[in-house]
RNA sequence: GCCCCGGUGGUGGAAUUGGUAGACACGCAGGACUUAAAAUCCUGUGUCUUCGCGGACGUACGGGUUCAAGUCCCGUCUGGGGUACCA
C-alpha cells in the first residue's frame, strides 16, 4: 500500500473539524497552557511560505503540550482593519469589509490544508461590530482614567475630580498627579474647581486623561491624507506607497503610554523574550537620568530651562543652544538677528523629515544675539538656534559642552566657538571626549572628582541653590490613536457644546457608517464626515471623524479568544482569571516597538482597573525568522539566444534574467518548460555543462515580479502538507532568517515514506502478505528499546527547548535504525507515532487508526522515556552526568568498566588532580574521557 | 555612530553545562535492481598526505585561559537586524 498523502490528509482534516477535536476547554483539572500566534492581516496576496513557519511551531508545541495532559488554548483570528484594503476600496469602490471577507475566506482555506490545530469556534475578526464594541469599550475605559504617580496605577477619573474638589490644583506642589503639567496649568483651588463651566472642566481634564485629545507634532501624509506613526514609515516616506511626509501640528487623539514608561520597563526583567527583542524595547522606552537646570537670561527674569545627563560638566558649558521650535526663541531674538532668525527657523521648520535625513551632517544654526548668565560662574554664555536640538524631548534647549558632546563639538568647530576642556582624558584637538570617565578639571567644587561622584555633587549644588532638580527623562512617546481613515474603529466620542464626551456602554458598538468615498473630504476632514447626514449622536452632536488606529484591536485579542462570543463583557473575568497569560507566543521581531509594546501597555492599564489579574500578556515570546525568497537566473549570450549554464558565463558576456523559480529544480532548469515559458525563448539554445543547465541563484525578497514567490498550497499539492510541515522546521533553527528553497524536501518527504513502509513493508511475515498493516505484537530487543527511548528523550527534550529542527534529525535516525533492524513491533511502533504526531499529525492519526485504534491519536498520552534502557551494557554508567571536574585519560579500549574505573583512580593525574580528595561519582563519558563530581 | 545577534564541509545545518567537531539532510561520485526511466536500496564524501595502514591540519583571523575551547576572555575582520542628532 502506497503512502497515499492526499487521502489521508483530507480525510483526516474533515475528521478533526467533525469531531471539533482540539476545542479548548474552559477549566477541568488539567493545566492550562496558552499557544498564541500573532494573527494576521489577510492581505490580497495570500499566505505565503513565511506565514505557516510560526504557526507550524505553534502548533507543534501545541499538540505536544497536548499529548503531555494540557488544556491548550490554541486560537487563530484575523487583524482585517487595515489600510490595503481601503487602498483597494478607493481605487475600485469596492467596499473593504468584501475585499477583506473574500481575503480570509482565502486564508483559512490555505490554513485548514496544513492541518494546524486551531479551535476555529473562538475566532476573532478585529473588523467585527462584535469585536470592536469591546474595543470601543477599552478605549472609554482609558478615556475615564487618569495615572495616579503616588499608588503608581490607572485609576477612574473620578478620583481626580473628587481631588480637584477638596484640594483643588497646583502643578508646582503636586507631583503625584501626572498630566502635561510642563504646561503650567493655572493652579485652581477647590471651590473655584466647584465654579468652572463645564467646558473648562473638561479642558482641564484633558491633561490627565489616558486617552486625551492633545496637540502632537503628527507625521502627516498629504497623499493618503492621514498621520502616519514612526514604525509607518521609512527613510522619510510612507512605507506603503513610498509617498512624502511632513511634519505638522494637529489636534489629535493619543494615548499616554509615556505614564506607563517605568512599568513597560521594569516588566521586561521578569519576561522569557529574547535579549534583543527586550533590548529593543529599553531602547525604544529610552530612560535617561539627568537634571533639569535653569539658565536666568542676562538682564531678565526669564529662565531657559534645559535637561542633562552631564551635569558634572556643567563647567564647560560654552553656549545654549535651542530648537528652532522653542517658545522663547521671537523674544530673546535681538533687533540685529531678526532677519537671520527668523529665516533660520522658517526653514527649519519646513525641513521635512526625509531633507533631515539627507543632510544629516550639514551643521546649521544661527546666533539669536541674547545671553544667559552661567548659573555657577555668572558669566555670558551666548544663545544660539540649532536643529540639532529637538522640540520634543527634555526641554527643547541644551547646554552645549563642546568638549565632551560630539554634536555639541561638531557645532562648536563649525562656528568657531570656544571649547572648554572640564574632564581629563580626551585630544580635544581631534575630537569630543564623551566617555563617562576621567577626572574633573577647570571646575571649581568639582575639582579633582571622578565623573561618577562629580555628577552626584552638581545634581545636590543644582537642588540646594534651586536651580533645578534631578530629572528621568523617557524617549518614549505618547502614541498618537487618531488616524484620517475609513477602514478602522470608530472612536466612541461626540461633542456637544465643544466639549468630546464618550458614549456609554450600552450604546456601543459605534457602527462604522457607510459612505459614498473612502477618501478624505475636500476640505481635509477624515472619510466618516461623508457618513450620511444622519450619522450623528442622538441625531444631532457630531461623532468623532478619525478611526483608530491599526494597533488598537491587537492591543487585547490574546483576552478576547478566552471568551470569544461575550456580549455582555470583553472576557468573563472568571475565565481571564483561569486563562491568565498567554505561555508562549510566537511572531515576528518586526511588531518589537509596536504592536507588542501597545499589548502590553493596556493589559497593565485593564490590570489596573482590576479587569484582569495579570501584568504582562505573554511570559515567553519566540520570534520566527524570515523566510527570504530564492531565485533562479538563466544567462543570455549578449544579442543572441543562447543561455549558458552559471559555471560557464565567465567565458560570455551574458545578462541575467529571473527566471521561474517553478522550472527549475534544484538549480538545474528544465530546457523544454523554459522554452514554453515565454514566446521569445521558443527557439532558446543552451550551452549545458555535463549535459545541464545550472541556474545562478541569489537571495532576495519574495516578489511576483522576481517569479520567487513560493506559496505553501505548490509544496501541499505536490509532496502533502505533513512533508512541508516537517520541511519548514527542518530549515534551520525556528528564530533565524532562512531563504526558502525546496533543495531539501525530497529528504523529509522521503522519511515519511520510510515511516510507512516499516508499517507496511512484508518483513518477517514472509512476501505476498498483500495489502494490510504488517505490525506484529512480538518482545522488542533491548537495542530496539535503546532506539526508542533514546528517540523519546531527544524529541521531548528538542520541543521543550524549541529546536525543531534537531528533532527531525532525530526521528530520522530513528527510523533509519529501525528500517536496518527490520523492526516491525508494536511496542516500538506506537510510542514512536505519538512523539510524531505533533510534527506530522495526518500519517500520525491514519496509521494511528490502522493499527486499530479508534479514538484520535491526539487524545493519547505522550511516552516517557525510561533511562534503564538507555544504559550501554559495555560501561556501566550514565552516558552524561553533570560533573565539575572532567579531564581526558588515555586508555586502553578494551577495558571493562569495573577495570576503567580502577585504571582512572590509579591514575597518576587523577591523584594530582584529586589531591587527595574522594570523588563522590566517576562517570565515564567516553572511553578517553572521565567526569568527577568531587 | 550606538545597541543586539551571528561567522562551522560544495549546501542547509548538528554539537543542550567547555569533553570523540561536522549528527541529520541536500548535492556529488560509484554501484545494485530495470529494456529504460522513475522509485528504492547499498557504498563513499572536511582538507592535505599515503597504494594502503596511518599521519598532519581543521569551526572568519591573531592572541590568551584550561588536562581539554566551535563553546570562555582580549583584539581584528566580516555578515545581518534594530535605532538614529534623545542632550
Amino acid at each position: 500500500m502506497e503512502y497515499n498523502f492526499k487521502e489521508i490528509e483530507s480525510n483526516w482534516q474533515t475528521y478533526w473539524a467533525k469531531h471539533k477535536t482540539f476545542a479548548a476547554k474552559d477549566g477541568g483539572d488539567k493545566p492550562k497552557y496558552y499557544v498564541l500566534d500573532m494573527f494576521p492581516y489577510p492581505s490580497g496576496a495570500g499566505l505565503h511560505v513565511g506565514h505557516p513557519l510560526g504557526y507550524i511551531a505553534s502548533d507543534i508545541v501545541s499538540r505536544y503540550k497536548r499529548h503531555k495532559g494540557f488544556n491548550v488554548l490554541h486560537p487563530m483570528g484575523y487583524d482585517s482593519f487595515g489600510l490595503p484594503a481601503e487602498q483597494y476600496a478607493i481605487q475600485t469602490g469596492q467596499h473593504p469589509k468584501i475585499t477583506t471577507e473574500n481575503n480570509i475566506a482565502v486564508y483559512r482555506k490555505q490554513l485548514d490544508k496544513i492541518g494546524f490545530s486551531f479551535d476555529w469556534d473562538r475566532e476573532v475578526r478585529t473588523s467585527n461590530p462584535e469585536y470592536y464594541k469591546w474595543t470601543q469599550w477599552i478605549f472609554i475605559q482609558i478615556f475615564n482614567s487618569w495615572y495616579n504617580k503616588s499608588t503608581n496605577k490607572a485609576e477612574p477619573i473620578e478620583t481626580l475630580i473628587k481631588v480637584f474638589e477638596t484640594k483643588g490644583f497646583n502643578c508646582k506642589l503636586d507631583d503625584t498627579l501626572t498630566g502635561d503639567i510642563e504646561k503650567d496649568l493655572e493652579p485652581f483651588t477647590g471651590e473655584e474647581w466647584k465654579a468652572f463651566d463645564e467646558k473648562k472642566k473638561s479642558d482641564i481634564l484633558m491633561n490627565f486623561r489616558l486617552a486625551y485629545l492633545g496637540e502632537s507634532v503628527v507625521n502627516w501624509c498629504p497623499a493618503l491624507g492621514t498621520v502616519l506613526a514612526n514604525d509607518e514609515i521609512k527613510d522619510g516616506v510612507s512605507e506603503r506607497g513610498g509617498h512624502p511626509v511632513e511634519r505638522k501640528l494637529m489636534k489629535q487623539w493619543s494615548m499616554r503610554i509615556t505614564a506607563y514608561a517605568q512599568r513597560l520597563l521594569d516588566g521586561l526583567d521578569a519576561l522569557d523574550w529574547t535579549d534583543s527583542l527586550k533590548e529593543a524595547q529599553r531602547n525604544w522606552i529610552g530612560k535617561s537620568e539627568g537634571t533639569s537646570l535653569k539658565f536666568t537670561i542676562h538682564s531678565s527674569d526669564k529662565t531657559i530651562e534645559v535637561f542633562t545627563t552631564r551635569p558634572d560638566t556643567v563647567f564647560g558649558v560654552s553656549f545654549v543652544t535651542l530648537a528652532p521650535e522653542h517658545e522663547l526663541v521671537e523674544s530673546l531674538t535681538t533687533a540685529d538677528n531678526k532677519a537671520t532668525v527668523e529665516a533660520y527657523v522658517t526653514q527649519a521648520k519646513n525641513r521635512s523629515e526625509r531633507e533631515r535625513q539627507a543632510d544629516i551632517n550639514k551643521i546649521t544654526g544661527v546666533f539669536t544675539g541674547s545671553y544667559v548668565d552661567h548659573p555657577f560662574t555668572g558669566k555670558q554664555v551666548p544663545i544660539w538656534i540649532g536643529d540639532y536640538v529637538l522640540a520634543g524631548y527634555g526641554t527643547g534647549a541644551v547646554m552645549a559642552v563642546p568638549a565632551h558632546d560630539s554634536r555639541d563639538y561638531s557645532f562648536a568647530k563649525h562656528f568657531g566657538l570656544p571649547i572648554l576642556e572640564v574632564v581629563k582624558g580626551g585630544d580635544l584637538e581631534k575630537e569630543s571626549y564623551d566617555a563617562k570617565e576621567g577626572t574633573l578639571v577647570n571646575s571649581d567644587f568639582l575639582n579633582g572628582l571622578e565623573v561618577k561622584n562629580a555628577v552626584k555633587l552638581a545634581i545636590q549644588e543644582i537642588e540646594i541653590h534651586n536651580l533645578g532638580k534631578g530629572k528621568v527623562n523617557f524617549r518614549l512617546r505618547d502614541a498618537v490613536f487618531g488616524r484620517q481613515r475609513y477602514w478602522g474603529e470608530p472612536i466612541p466620542i461626540y461633542y456637544k457644546n465643544d466639549i468630546p464626551y464618550a458614549l456609554a456602554e450600552n450604546e456601543l458598538p459605534l457602527v462604522l457608517p457607510e459612505v459614498d468615498k473612502y477618501l478624505p473630504t475636500e476640505d481635509g476632514e477624515p472619510p466618516l464626515a461623508r457618513a450620511s447626514s444622519s450619522w450623528k449622536y442622538k441625531g444631532e452632536f457630531d461623532y468623532e471623524h478619525s478611526t483608530m488606529p491599526g494597533w488598537a484591536g491587537s492591543s487585547w485579542y490574546f483576552l478576547r479568544y478566552m471568551d470569544a462570543h461575550n456580549g455582555s463583557v470583553f472576557a468573563d473575568k472568571k475565565l481571564t482569571d483561569y486563562w491568565q497569560q498567554v505561555d508562549l507566543y510566537i511572531g515576528g521581531s518586526e511588531h518589537a516597538t509596536g504592536h507588542l509594546l501597545y499589548v502590553r501597555f493596556w493589559t497593565k492599564f485593564l490590570k489596573d482597573l482590576g479587569y484582569i489579574d495579570i501584568e504582562e500578556p505573554a511570559k515567553k515570546l519566540i520570534n520566527q525568522g524570515m523566510i527570504q525568497g530564492r531565485s533562479n537566473f538563466v544567462y543570455r549570450v549578449n544579442g543572441t539566444n543562447k543561455f549558458v549554464s552559471t559555471g560557464l558565463k565567465k567565458d560570455y558576456e551574458t545578462s541575467a534574467l529571473n527566471v521561474d523559480i517553478n522550472i527549475v529544480n534544484n538549480d538545474v532548469l528544465d530546457v523544454e518548460a523554459f522554452k514554453k515559458w515565454r514566446e521569445d525563448f521558443k527557439n532558446a539554445e543552451f550551452i549545458l555543462e555535463d549535459g545541464k543547465y545550472v541556474c545562478g541563484f541569489e537571495v532576495e525578497k519574495m516578489s511576483k515580479s522576481k517569479f520567487n514567490v513560493q506559496t505553501p498550497d505548490d509544496i501541499a499539492e505536490k509532496f502533502g502538507s505533513d512533508t512541508l510541515r516537517l520541511y519548514e522546521m527542518f530549515l534551520g533553527p525556528l528564530e533565524q532568517s532562512k531563504p526558502w528553497n525546496t533543495n531539501g524536501i525530497t529528504g523529509v518527504h522521503g522519511f515519511l515514506k520510510k515511516l510507512w513502509r516499516l508499517f507496511y513493508s512484508p518483513l518477517p511475515g514472509g512476501e505476498g502478505q498483500g495489502e494490510g498493516i504488517n505490525v506484529v505484537d512480538a518482545e522488542p530487543t533491548k537495542s530496539e528499546l535503546k532506539t526508542l527511548h533514546k528517540t523519546i528523550k531527544k524529541i521531548t527534550e528538542d520541543i521543550e527547548r524549541f529546536s525543531f529542527n534537531t528533532s527531525i534529525s532525530n526521528f530520522m535516525i530513528c527510523v533509519n535504525e529501525l528500517t536496518d533492524a527490520k523492526c516491525n513491533k508494536r511496542a516500538i511502533l506506537e510510542p514512536l507515532l505519538i512523539c510524531l504526531s505533533p510534527y506530522a499529525p495526518h500519517i500520525a492519526e491514519e496509521l494511528w487508526k490502522q493499527l486499530g485504534h479508534t479514538e484520535s491519536i491526539s487524545t493519547v498520552a505522550f511516552p516517557d522515556f525510561n533511562e534503564a534502557h538507555l544504559v550501554d551494557d559495555s560501561i556501566n554508567y550514565p552516558v552524561s552526568v553533570n560533573g565539575k571536574l572532567k579531564f581526558t585519560l588515555e586508555l586502553p579500549a578494551t577495558l571493562t568498566a569495573q577495570e576503567v574505573e580502577t585504571e582512572v583512580m590509579n591514575n597518576e593525574q587523577t591523584k594530582k588532580l584529586l589531591e587527595g580528595k574522594q570523588p563522590k561519582k566517576v562517570i565515564v563519558v567516553h572511553k578517553k574521557i572521565v567526569n568527577m563530581v568531587v
